[in-house]
DNA sequence: TGAGTTATGTTATACTATAACATATATCAA
DNA sequence: TTGATATATGTTATAGTATAACATAACTCA
């Protein structure tokens, strides 16, 4: 458990890290290309992947872009359309209903994708 | 409210009436192309969008792809890996504890995108 | 040494989506 | 009937996202 990272995956991470909102494939590429690293689409997927398997980063569909998170298990991924930052909200609750949900349909999960877009309380200044 | 739909958007939700799974928005170019409608990607991505607004369609965003759905509101789609079918389930205790949950974040939500992967009833047999 | 494995590099291409501009068709008021 | 407006469609090109396939290097360890 717990692999060490590859060279591509550490700066990979880095500029994931550096960044509050999740950013394309294609913009780290060009981030690492400015800094020296002139690699190609396959480089940044490989190490978009190896992340995501080490459970550090995630795609955000709905943004087609990635983010670093920090939550580990399921989460709820809420994405503030306004200053771009996104978070992973534990709500351990939440996926027992869902499960319990799906169940009584007979389905049998086996992935869960939840995004939620909207404002975070830094810009609704508070009130929601 | 209900406006009628435009022949593109006609055609492209009976190709998708008549799929048990999802398609891709070229999948649906080349059904077209094969059935005379040689249509270019504007259009029918025009028609998913104009049948999306009206709430007959979803792009389901793990997929990458357009499906028909029937719930109205907020749902939950089940998608089952096996069968491909997409189904829309209305689970509204399920959206309140999530509103509750980022509520007490201060996140305020505008839009919601949940998809579970898995596999649906008629592929388990029964035993989920 | 050399066989196996993992990481990386490289080229090309597939797949998904939209911009921008052109044309047609419908509606309706003057 | 004309023309103003709005809506739908067509067309060309291109932007943006992701992977296949093959080549090379570097590492490990029997």
């Amino acid at each position: 458990m717990g692999e060490a990272l590859t060279r591509n995956e550490t700066e990979v991470l880095a500029l994931l890290r550096g960044s509050n909102s999740p950013m394309t494939a294609y913009q780290l590429i060009g981030r690492m290309h400015r800094s020296g690293s002139a690699v190609a689409p396959p480089t940044v997927y490989r190490a978009l992947k190896g992340l995501e398997v080490a459970g550090l980063m995630k795609r955000i569909e709905t943004l087609r872009a990635w983010a670093q998170v920090i939550s580990p298990a399921p989460g709820v991924v809420a994405i503030c359309d306004d200053c771009g930052a996104v978070r992973s909200v534990a709500a351990p609750s939440l996926f027992e209903s869902l499960h319990q949900r799906l169940a009584a349909e007979g389905f049998a999960e086996a992935r869960h994708t939840i995004e939620v877009h909207g404002r975070c309380g830094d810009c609704t200044g508070g009130q929601a």
